[in-house]
RNA sequence: GCGCCAGUAGCUCAGUUGGAUAGAGCAACGGACUUCUAAUCCGUAGGCCGAGGGUUCGAAUCCUUCCUGGCGCGCCA
């Protein structure tokens, strides 16, 4: 609809060339086209006189008038207006918009989804905890929103494959496997002293049990074997705890990315030695260095350190120059906000092997305050006192939860109250847009209690659909496809939650005012197609975002 | 000290990427169920968009200097 009309607007604009009613020639690359907040100001509005002010050196409100004259005579418009500083309304006709509701109906659950992407393949890598814990509710904003990113860049076209990193050779993984082996001799009735930097939370203990199951005691292993099989076995376990809440989450990956197969298959030395030749890489003090302070950080970066071990900057780096040779043309990460230091480092390294820094995107997450009745809870893997993401979800329930992360912007903190979330779950704003959905298939119900069939699009008579709030739901449902893209292209899938409330909340206002099932026949019909075309958009866009649409509440 | 993010109604947050009179939910107050589900709707009230300066036809939005809160600044992961 807005591109039929900017097609319109473009081909007046060459008219005036043309004729030479308007004589400097630019010609936007965009012609922008908003809507008005203020309904009375038409469908659409366009500042494009505005900014020919310049060029053509004359008041825009001249220039408003040669284009609304050339303007004239599209069929797609009602009325077409000059206002304010010289901004052109369009009101469209509603034969115009009541195609949106043929277009909603022939693509059904395609509706919303589009091809601006053109197949571009982009990866999004998210979560990616260490494996050494089970997941927490900061991982879960992380989550749900690289998630959500994902889905919403595939419904606009873009080709996408969602990974999760893991890193299975690091410390933190030896420290889990001495955690374990400490806590199984314990089991066997060792006196031992637990260090501070072990992993002290009770599933550790968990994990020593089940390994003595499983392999007995270890007591014939000298001890660094000892640890490497508890690492192993940790990894393995906590590995499809998380795998596992995040399949109740909703949430699964194409791709698990294991950080020591890297390792394994010499890839990291064999990226250092790309760098090398390139030059960015140099050895000082009997470490190897990045030049990362060449293209915009503050430091250069040690990738090998002086005792001959690797950096986890190291491994990082050959994983990122890796996803680019597996052909991504876009990478996403999300990352906790407290990482956002090395995102110079990151596109530095990028630029130095010729990438724009644009191809890496980093999404950062803003802490989440977990808080129950106002108070915080102290978070910390090692201290053993934090809340699971999987207690969070069945306490608070899964569509909730997800709800409740995808609606501030990912780069604002986020207060989450446990208490309050279930309190407010009666009025949380999930339930509202859920009932919205609920309440037309009761609709859907009724009508065929009463013998009406849902009606097909030729059946309809658009002109039953004459009511103010009618027409208004109707644009509201021709937004859907856009704000998909918006949303896709910013890396914002909270725009879709609140085109939801939106929705939800005019649909709602619709449904009190006014009854659907009618003693007319024709005008049952059109309403009846109208609140389907509503569910219809309803349900794409919560099953984008990975929330249920429930037929009964 | 340097850097990143935030600061909008009492609270939690949106604000179409620079547009017209700054919006919603919760909380407060007043109304609406013999009619398709009241998990709903209608109405009232609530603002120095952290502060100052700048950019232009036009700023909550862009540039700058401060203030407040959070997070970073290792040959840790």
């Amino acid at each position: 609809m807005k591109e039929q009309l900017r097609l319109a607007i473009r081909a007046a604009l060459d008219q005036c060339y043309s004729e030479e009613s308007l004589n400097s020639g630019v010609s936007p690359d965009e012609i922008q086209l908003e809507i008005p907040k203020n309904p009375d100001h038409g469908d659409f509005s366009t500042n494009l006189a505005m900014t020919l002010a310049k060029p053509e050196r004359k008041a825009p409100r001249k220039i408003a008038e040669v284009l609304v004259a050339a303007l004239q005579g599209t069929p797609l418009c009602d009325k077409i207006e000059i206002a304010g500083p010289g901004f052109i309304n369009f009101r469209l006709t509603a034969a115009c918009w009541y195609e949106v509701l043929g277009q909603i109906s022939t693509q059904g659950a395609n509706y919303g989804r589009s091809q601006v992407g053109e197949g571009t393949k982009v990866q999004v890598e998210f979560v990616s905890a260490n494996p050494t814990g089970p997941l927490h509710i900061g991982h879960g904003r992380g989550a749900v929103v690289g998630d959500a990113v994902a889905s919403v860049l595939q419904a606009a076209g873009f080709d996408v494959q969602r990974e999760y990193y893991v890193n299975d050779a690091g410390n933190q993984v030896q420290t889990l496997g001495r955690s374990i082996l400490l806590r199984l001799r314990e089991l066997q009735g060792e006196v031992i002293e637990f260090p501070e930097d072990g992993y002290q939370a009770p599933y550790v203990v968990d994990l020593a049990t089940k390994l003595q199951t499983e392999h007995g005691d270890l007591k014939e292993m000298i001890e660094n074997e000892a640890i490497e099989l508890c690492s192993r076995f940790g990894v393995k376990e906590v590995l499809e705890w998380i795998e596992e809440d995040l399949k109740t989450f909703g949430i699964t990956f194409d791709n698990w990315y294991s950080e020591k197969s890297l390792y394994d298959r010499d890839m990291v030395d064999q990226e250092l030695a790309k760098l090398e030749e390139k030059g960015l890489s140099f050895k000082e003090d009997d470490a190897l260095w990045l030049r990362t302070t060449e293209f915009g950080d503050d430091k250069d970066r040690v990738l090998i350190k002086s005792d001959g071990s690797y950096t986890y900057f190291a491994s990082d780096v050959a994983y990122h120059m890796e996803k680019f040779d597996r052909g991504f043309n876009r990478v996403i990460d999300v990352w906790g906000a407290d990482h956002h230091g090395y995102i110079p480092r990151m596109k530095a390294m990028l630029t130095g092997l010729g990438h724009p820094p644009e191809d890496l995107e980093v999404l950062l997450i803003q802490m989440v305050n977990l808080l129950r009745d106002g108070k915080p809870f102290i978070m910390g893997k090692r201290s053993g006192n934090f809340v699971t993401l999987k207690e969070v979800i069945e306490e608070v329930g899964r569509d909730a939860c997800r709800f409740y992360f995808l609606m501030r912007r990912c780069d604002s903190q986020l207060d989450f109250d446990l208490e309050l979330a279930k309190q407010q779950s009666s009025d949380n704003p999930v339930y509202y847009v859920q009932y919205a959905h609920a309440r037309v298939c009761s609709i859907n119900n009724n009508a065929a209690k009463s013998g009406v069939a849902l009606p097909k699009l030729e059946d309809i008579d658009f002109s039953h659909l004459e009511l103010a709030e009618e027409l208004a739901l109707v644009k509201q449902l021709a937004r859907f496809p856009e704000t998909v893209v918006s949303a896709a292209l910013s890396y914002e899938p909270h725009r879709v939650i609140f085109y939801l409330q939106e929705l939800a909340a005019q649909f709602h206002s619709y449904y009190n005012r006014y009854r659907v099932l009618v003693d007319d026949h024709a005008t049952t019909q059109a309403r009846l197609y109208l609140v389907n075309s509503v569910r219809t958009v309803l349900e794409n866009a919560l099953q984008l975002l990975g929330l249920s649409a429930p037929e009964q509440m």
